[in-house]
RNA sequence: GGGCGAUUAGCUCAGUUGGAUAGAGCGUUGGUCUCCGGAACCAAAGGCCGUGGGUUCAAGUCCCGCAUCGCCCA
């Protein structure tokens, strides 16, 4: 609808009066809104300010000059009004929304989905937490944000693929057996000093039980035997908890490949030469506070070993040479710092740094009543993901996770999340939903039907606030475009809320099935196309539309 | 000390590439309910958009200073 209206304007740019030089014009930006006030129609466009200079005339008479060549007698334009500092106004007919309703059934899934993706290959990296310990509420929200871009981003056209970077290198895998192999001589009944920096939490002590259970000689073997089953078993972990969030994976990328591909080792030969890295106390450095970066960084320690920042340059390398148009990581905002650091190695690389997009997320505060939940990774008790989802459910959690902006904290409070009221925001919507189907069965009962079929009674559809749902359900692709193009799924959050709150207030105050047999196939046409919609909205952020509740 | 981000109603937050009278939920106050799902509904009150400048026909939105808070790095 918006995109109609801007081609119309675009059109008739070029008759202007003293229009000139039409390419200049052609290059204008024409931007139509939805005004927030009714009065002022349904969609406003301020070309005609912003024309102004350009034409140097004054706004309101560009506008006058504007609205009088654009067409008329179309079908689905009620009037066109000018007002005061040269805005346009534009009164669309009922019928311009009636058509949606219609689309909307034709359509199904399908509806909102858009192509102007197509052709460009994204990857979304996200969660990547290191398989030293289950997955917290925080990497619940980094795979609640992940999931929900890519889909958003598939359904507008772009080939996606989403993957988890995992850190199985190291020192940190070194600890992780040290502390089960300590934890698993302690189950034995041997005296044990625990490691110094070792992981505490009980879920070490679980898997070294595990280990004994399994192999009751384990105690012969080695270091790297607990190191191996202590990440099996803590990657078969978060691999159930991420699929019992409704996440998978198309690729689970090891950094340990990086090494044994020789990759990380060829980077460094690469960069030794140049300019940008230097031997300094032993160790190389790269020149990154030459690309932004505040200071130095160290690639290979004095004693050879490599830094995270190896892996990660060699690692990045390796993803843009699969030929991505965009690559999106999902981190922690208390990462924010290496930002600058990676988009310097990329450059140095001659890699544009513009195709990487680090999209950071902030704490979750969780709460209970309102009361902060303590949660402390030091002593190893943290919050898992896992509670969380096996006390409010999937569906909620991962709808929590998305209503607000991801460089935003978010307060999440378990007891309002498990809540069967409408204060609830994904009940709320979820509750909707379910309604529409309540009503659709109970009309499928009375033979009635919400078809194609009906489309001639939708001019019944007069009430504002029919028309008010039609026109919000109108704009639901718009919704869907600008939260890819932003990466900022919690606007569908928020489009959900407002469609629900539309249907409740209708539902409370009209009847969707009653005497007149043309009206109320026109309702059940409306209720149809809210329930499509909400459920696509639902499934791009990975939570149930539920027939009942 | 340096950097990044934030500051909008009592609370938690939206606010679409700068647009017309700044919105929602919760909470508060007052009212309503025999209904396809009451697992409610209606209405009202509530704002110096942290602060001071600047750009613009137009600033919650962009730029600069300051204050406060959070995080990262020293």
């Amino acid at each position: 609808m918006r995109e109609q209206l801007v081609e119309l304007i675009r059109n008739a740019l070029p008759l202007l009066e003293g229009a000139g030089d039409p390419e200049a014009l052609a290059a204008f930006p024409v931007l139509v809104s939805i005004p927030k006030n009714a009065q002022f129609g349904d969609y406003a466009t301020n070309v005609a300010l912003g024309l102004a200079k350009v034409l140097k005339r004054s706004p309101l008479h560009i506008a006058q000059d504007l609205a009088g060549r654009l067409p008329a007698n179309l079908t689905w334009l009620e009037r066109v009004e000018v007002a005061k500092p040269g805005f346009i106004n534009f009164f669309l007919k009922d019928q311009a929304f009636h058509g949606t309703l219609l689309q909307i059934i034709l359509r199904g899934e399908a509806y909102g989905r858009m192509d102007w993706g197509t052709g460009r290959k994204v990857q979304v990296e996200f969660v990547s937490a290191n398989p030293t310990g289950p997955l917290h509420i925080g990497h619940g929200r980094g795979a609640a944000l992940g999931g929900a871009l890519a889909a958003l981003l598939h359904a507008t056209g772009h080939t996606v693929e989403t993957e988890y970077y995992l850190n199985d290198m190291g020192t940190q895998m070194e600890t992780l057996g040290r502390s089960i192999q300590a934890r698993a001589l302690e189950i034995s009944g041997r005296e044990i000093t625990f490691p110094q920096n070792g992981y505490r939490g009980d879920y070490i002590s679980d898997i070294a039980r595990e280990i004994l259970q399994e192999n009751p000689e384990a105690l012969q073997e080695d270091l790297a035997f607990f190191s191996r089953r202590g990440q099996e078993k803590i990657l078969q972990g978060i691999r159930e908890d991420l699929a019992a969030f409704g996440i998978g994976f198309d690729h689970w990328f090891s950094e340990t490949s990086l090494y044994t591909r020789g990759l990380v080792d060829a980077l460094i030969e690469r960069l030794r030469g140049s300019e940008i890295f230097y031997e300094s106390e032993g160790a190389l450095w790269f020149k990154s506070s030459a690309y932004g970066d505040e200071k130095d960084r160290v690639v290979v320690r004095s004693n050879g070993a490599k830094t995270y920042f190896a892996s990660d340059m060699a690692y990045h390398l390796e993803k843009f040479g699969r030929g991505f148009d965009q690559v999106i990581d999902i981190w922690g905002a208390d990462h924010h710092g290496y930002v600058p650091r990676l988009k310097a190695a990329l450059k140095s690389l001659e890699l544009d740094p513009e195709k990487l997009t680090v999209v950071l997320v902030q704490l979750v505060n969780l709460l209970r009543e309102g009361q902060p939940v303590a949660m402390s990774t030091r002593a190893g008790e943290f919050v898992t993901l896992r509670a969380v989802i096996d006390e409010v459910g999937k569906d909620a959690a991962r709808y929590t996770f998305l209503t607000r902006r991801s460089d935003s904290p978010l307060d999440f409070d378990l007891e309002v999340a498990k809540k069967q009221s409408l204060e609830n925001p994904v009940f709320y919507v979820q509750y909707a939903h379910a309604r529409v189907q309540s009503v659709l069965r109970v009309a499928a009962g009375q033979e009635l039907e919400a078809s194609p079929l009906s489309f001639n009674s939708l001019h019944l559809l007069a009430l504002p606030e029919e028309r008010e749902l039609c026109k919000t359900l109108t704009e639901y692709p718009e919704v869907v475009s600008a939260a890819a193009q932003a990466l900022e799924p919690h606007r569908l959050t928020s489009y959900l809320g407002e469609l629900a709150g539309l249907f409740h207030h209708y539902y409370n105050h009209n009847r969707f099935i009653g005497d007149d047999t043309e009206l109320s196939l026109a309702r059940l046409l409306l209720a149809r196309a809210v329930g499509i919609v909400i459920k696509n909205a639902l499934n791009l952020l990975g939570v149930d539309a539920p027939e009942k509740m």
